[in-house]
DNA sequence: GTTGAGCGG
């Protein structure tokens, strides 16, 4: 039986022919010749610069392109990107359970459908009001529409100014001179939480006012929270300090951490968000 | 070694 020589694949410059040896079915010899045009891409430069590349070692003397007896040329491998839930639905879902999860929101924000809930939305003090705002005006927002104004004595007097009748937080009554009842500063949406720092290995008895009195120094607080045990009371050691501008923070950090408090030292870093 | 409490959907 005869030896058929190996394929062969050789590029010179933008041309690349292969050449192979087949036997067909009578046993007859054929050589097959083909030749292509390789299309240059931008983006393919660097690779056509390696491709000019002296040879070395073993393939030293090797002609120009792969040798196909040790070198593979795989198929073009395309990549895909599932960047949507359009994508997903568009190929079939099924063959992968994962695959649901990844296109299921656990949250979505009701301002900008982003993957937050909408209290944390980035947006929410520019886009929401905006949103809020153009709801009403076309007269969306609130109410019953079966019922016309005047129809029904009113309770108690409206608020001045007020024609919707809805709920106008304290905070924005009688031109917004009152505050809110509650004077609690609310962790929650907190703007300052880039000047924040945690302050740990503090002794179980250090108080918020031995706090204010430890950082006053270095810029006004707006926020002091001593974590304790919600039942004992107890403190659990470390507390959350918030100053107005982070560079009072900063100061905070540098002249606080290490320093040595009843008998123990002080740890004082930035503090981390604590929602995940 | 130790990162809060709360709101939803």
């Amino acid at each position: 039986m005869s030896t058929l020589p190996p394929p062969k694949e050789t590029v010179k410059g933008n041309i690349k022919t292969i050449t192979e040896y087949k036997i067909d079915e009578d046993g007859k010899k054929f050589k097959i010749i083909r030749t292509f045009k390789i299309e240059t891409r931008k983006a393919s430069k660097a690779v056509a610069r390696r491709k000019n590349w002296k040879k070395f070692g073993n393939s030293e003397y090797d002609p120009p392109g792969p040798n196909v007896a040790d070198t593979t040329v795989s198929d073009d491998v395309f990549m895909v990107f599932i960047s949507s839930k359009e994508d997903l639905n568009a190929q079939d879902v099924e063959e992968d359970p994962m695959n649901k999860l990844k296109g299921q929101k656990i949250v979505s924000c009701r301002i900008c459908k982003g993957d937050h809930w909408t209290t944390r939305c980035p947006y929410k003090d520019t886009l929401g009001p905006m949103q809020k705002e153009l709801a009403e005006q076309l007269g969306l927002s609130t109410g019953d529409p079966t019922k016309t104004a005047g129809d029904e004595p009113e309770p108690a007097a409206p608020a001045a100014g007020s024609k919707t009748g809805k709920y106008v937080p304290p905070s924005l009554r009688d031109g917004s001179t009152r505050r809110g009842e509650s004077m609690q500063p609310n962790r929650r949406g907190a703007s300052d939480d880039n000047a924040t720092i945690r302050v740990t290995n503090l002794s179980e008895d250090t108080r918020e006012t031995d706090l204010q009195e430890l950082f006053r120094p270095f810029g006004s607080i707006s926020r002091i929270y001593l974590a304790k045990d919600k039942n004992t009371g107890q403190s659990k050691g470390f507390a959350f300090i918030s100053f107005h501008r982070r560079e009072d923070a900063a100061r905070a950090i540098a002249g606080v951490s290490g320093f040595g408090y009843d008998h123990l030292i002080l740890n004082v870093e930035w503090a981390k968000p604590s929602n995940n």
